[in-house]
Order: structure tokens, then C-alpha cells, then sequence
DNA sequence: CGAACAGTTGATCAGGATCAACTCGAGTGG
DNA sequence: CCACTCGAGTTGATCCTGATCAACTGTTCG
């Protein structure tokens, strides 16, 4: 059951079927375990195989040789890692929040696996649909909402990502990000989220702090973010 | 040749057998034609075929019940218009900038299709991630970029990826946006948007009216947009 | 004990938004 | 043929969201 969070988030559509669940634990190689703050994948890199993440959590990020850096995803348990890897070389890197467990996915068994079961290769491809989806939300957010409701629409957006993977009832969830990582995510400077969590916390919406979320008035906090939960197709 | 567009996007990584092409040509149903301005793909659908964009140029957005609006991509001809489609509601419209030619793949024929030829599938997956990469480059664009790196950078961008198409030459290229919607791609005002084209222009990088675009200094034009083609994977 | 980092606060600044008015075609209909 | 409208582009004036700079607190950790 090492994989089971992966078959979490590849049976969002469809089910898998037995003999596709063993291809897939036949193919896994023993789990790495990586640091939090390390680069569990490099930008640039033309990997060999696919990582994904099975407990922890990771952000996914490109940065400019200045230091200023985007955050254009965070990542949960289910989630993998870098599938355009399959295809091409990567053009941002995923650094590790807390400290993670990683199955490895070797690109040439992963593609037999494909050749043997198609639907498996509909499931990845699903998925990577999916994540394409919330960079149009995120996108969407930046482009056009105010700092407020970009703030408010990431917890909202991560509450339910994690309570899909059992990591959150609905009202607490672990969320190991600095109000660093929140601002480079959302596009705002960290002295501007702070003064924007403190509205938050202020309203009585929300608190947010030792890495932990609780959300504290969920119709409230939706509204302020403007968030509707279509876009994340659960 | 109708789909030729189509095959030189899908072709960007490895080339299809004839067998995969004329799989794609045997399925294609007569091409449709839409007026500039109207929608291609609905918001919300949940589509019966794939739309491929063979001429003409097309946008997708997300739009706010208030009418801000975010675009969250410009598409040119040989854009697959709906791949989440597959496997998904939509969650955006595609709208026609100009007269469009549209090929019609209806997905019960597609899926055959992939199930004949595994590697089609691959490279409509693949063609999907180039297009979540460009995603992603947006994000850190609108995120993290000044207002004048922004709109260098999108032209940079565009005339490569018309040039790929054989639609220019590499100085200058048809794209028929209104500065509005350049605003709407770049997370801008169109007030802004004006003045910014105006400091490009007056600083002789390009020209930009009656929907061509004119590069008159491309290193200066790629320095200002802070632009590396890394990410569309050419 | 001292670094180093996350969070917080205040003061000031600026990039870009907003509002409003005007120009200039390109239709379009009387 | 002209008046009218409408959309796109342009300009100026003003406002404001959020950036920047700087200092300070508290905590953790070596």
C-alpha cells in the first residue's frame, strides 16, 4: 500500500483495475527520503524516471537570477512531481517543505507499464490535466483578484486538496509554508501578506500559524476569496 | 494535408509513422469555420470531440461574474482548443480573435485512435504539457515581472510560436489582439498597457498596429522581456 | 550567548489602477 | 452622402494597492 496516496489521485476519474494497481507496485523502487528544504527535482534536469510524493509536502517554483521566484504549485501526498519529465527537460524545480517520502518511478518501466495498460497512461496524463487547471485558477488569481481574495482562495484551494488526501477535516490542515512561500505563490511582496493574514485573522476567518491552517468561518473565508471548487475537478 | 498544422505540433518531439497520420486524417470530420469573436469552446461543456485550431487565431480565458477577465493563453494554428475535454468539464471558454477553421476530432474515434497507436496519445499528452509549461511562465511573468518585461515577453513568445508555425518570419507576425486583450493576458489595465507599448515603441523594439507585430530590435526586444525560449520546448 | 530566520510594525514610495475626456477610423443606417 | 454610433487607441489627472526600506521582536538552534 506504499502507493496508495498516487492511486488516490489517479483514480479521481476512473478506477483502476487490479492488474493496473500491480503494474504499478511491480515498477516502484524503494522510497527516498529527502530533507525539508531540499531539491527533490532540478530545474533543468532531463530525469530518468518520475518522483512522486507520498508523504510531505513540496512547492514547485522558477526563479530568476535575481532571487525573485514564482511559486506555481504546491504539492501533496498523491502528487507527482515531474511528469513533463516524461517528455521533455524541466523548466522549474520542486524543493521539499517538510521533510518527504518520494517513490521513484523509472521512466522505462513506467512507459511498458503504458504499453500494457493504457488506461494507466490516461490516468498520468488526467492528472497532469488537472495540475494545468489550477495554474489557470492561480493564473487567474494574480492577473486579476486583489491580494485579499488571492490569500484567501489559496486556503481555500489547499483545505480541500488535502482533505481529498485525508491530510485535513475540513478545518485544520497542515500547511508548512512561511508567509515567504505564501507571497511568492500569490505574487505579493511578504510585508503586504502579513498585513493581509492579519485581516484574515482579524475577521475571525481564519489563523494560520505554526505551519498549521484552521479554518474558522469556511463560507466567510470562500467568499473572500471568491473561490469556487470547480476548477479543482475532485 | 488538412491536418498538417496539427502534425507539425504533434510532431515537436518525435515524428508519427504514417499510420499514426493517416489514423488522425481518417478520423477528422469536415472542418468547421466560426466568425472573429465567437466562441469556440464554452465554459462549463463538457465536449463530445476535440476542437484543433487549423487557421486563424483564438484565445482562452476565465472570466469573473464582474467581468474582470483573465487570458490565459493565445493559440495559433495547429492548437489542440480542448484536451482537459477528454477527461473533464471545461473550466475556461476559447474565443476566436479572427475567422477560425476548426477540425473536429469527436473523442469515441480519438480514443480508438489511442488505443490503435499508443504513441498519439503521448504526443497529445506531451503537446498538453508545453502547453501547462507556457502556464507556468505566464505565472511567473504576471507574478513577479514589471508591466514592461511583461508585454516583451508575450511578444517575444508569440512570434516564435507563429514563426514554429511557418506563419512568420521571425520580424514580423500577424496577432490580432486589442490591447484589451493584451491587458487581459498580462494581468494589466489597458491604460497601462498603452503606455507601456508606447515606451517599447519609442525605444524602437517593435511596432505593434492593425494587428501586426513588427520586431525591430530582437536582442533588445528578448532583454527588455528578460525572455529564455527554454520553456516552449522547441 | 549569538546567529539566523520568521514574523511584525511603521514610514514612505511607486507602479500601475482608475476616471474622464478626446481622437480617429470604420461601419451603418437614414 | 452624411450623421451617427461604436470600438480602439490615446492622453492627462488623480488615487490607491501593494512594494520597499528599515527597525524590532521572538524563537530556535548550534
Amino acid at each position: 500500500m506504499l502507493l496508495h496516496p498516487l492511486f488516490a489521485q489517479l483514480e479521481r476519474h476512473a478506477p483502476l483495475t487490479p492488474a493496473e494497481r500491480q503494474a504499478l507496485t511491480d515498477l516502484v523502487t524503494a522510497p527516498r527520503r529527502f530533507a525539508a528544504g531540499v531539491d527533490l527535482v532540478q530545474d533543468g534536469d532531463r530525469p530518468r524516471e518520475c518522483r512522486v510524493l507520498l508523504t510531505g509536502q513540496a512547492f514547485r517554483h522558477k526563479t530568476l537570477a535575481d532571487g525573485r521566484r514564482q511559486i506555481s504549485a504546491f504539492h501533496v501526498p498523491g502528487d507527482v512531481l515531474d511528469i513533463p519529465g516524461l517528455f521533455m527537460s524541466l523548466d522549474h524545480g520542486v524543493c521539499a517543505l517538510t521533510a518527504c517520502e518520494v517513490a521513484v518511478l523509472p521512466h522505462s518501466r513506467l512507459q511498458a507499464a503504458f504499453q500494457a495498460h493504457p488506461n494507466l497512461a490516461l490516468a498520468f496524463w488526467s492528472i497532469s490535466l488537472i495540475e494545468a487547471a489550477i495554474f489557470r485558477e492561480w493564473m487567474l488569481g494574480i492577473g486579476r483578484r486583489t491580494a485579499y481574495a488571492r490569500v484567501a482562495h489559496l486556503f481555500c484551494e489547499m483545505i480541500l486538496r488535502l482533505r481529498a488526501m485525508g491530510l485535513s477535516d475540513g478545518v485544520r490542515a497542515p500547511f508548512p509554508v512561511t508567509q515567504q512561500h505564501l507571497s511568492d505563490a500569490l505574487g505579493l511582496s511578504a510585508v503586504h501578506t502579513n498585513r493581509v493574514l492579519q485581516q484574515l485573522r482579524g475577521q475571525g476567518l481564519l489563523s494560520f500559524s505554526g505551519g498549521e491552517l484552521v479554518v474558522m468561518d469556511w463560507p466567510g473565508l470562500q467568499a473572500a476569496g471568491e473561490f469556487d471548487a470547480a476548477y479543482l475537478h475532485t
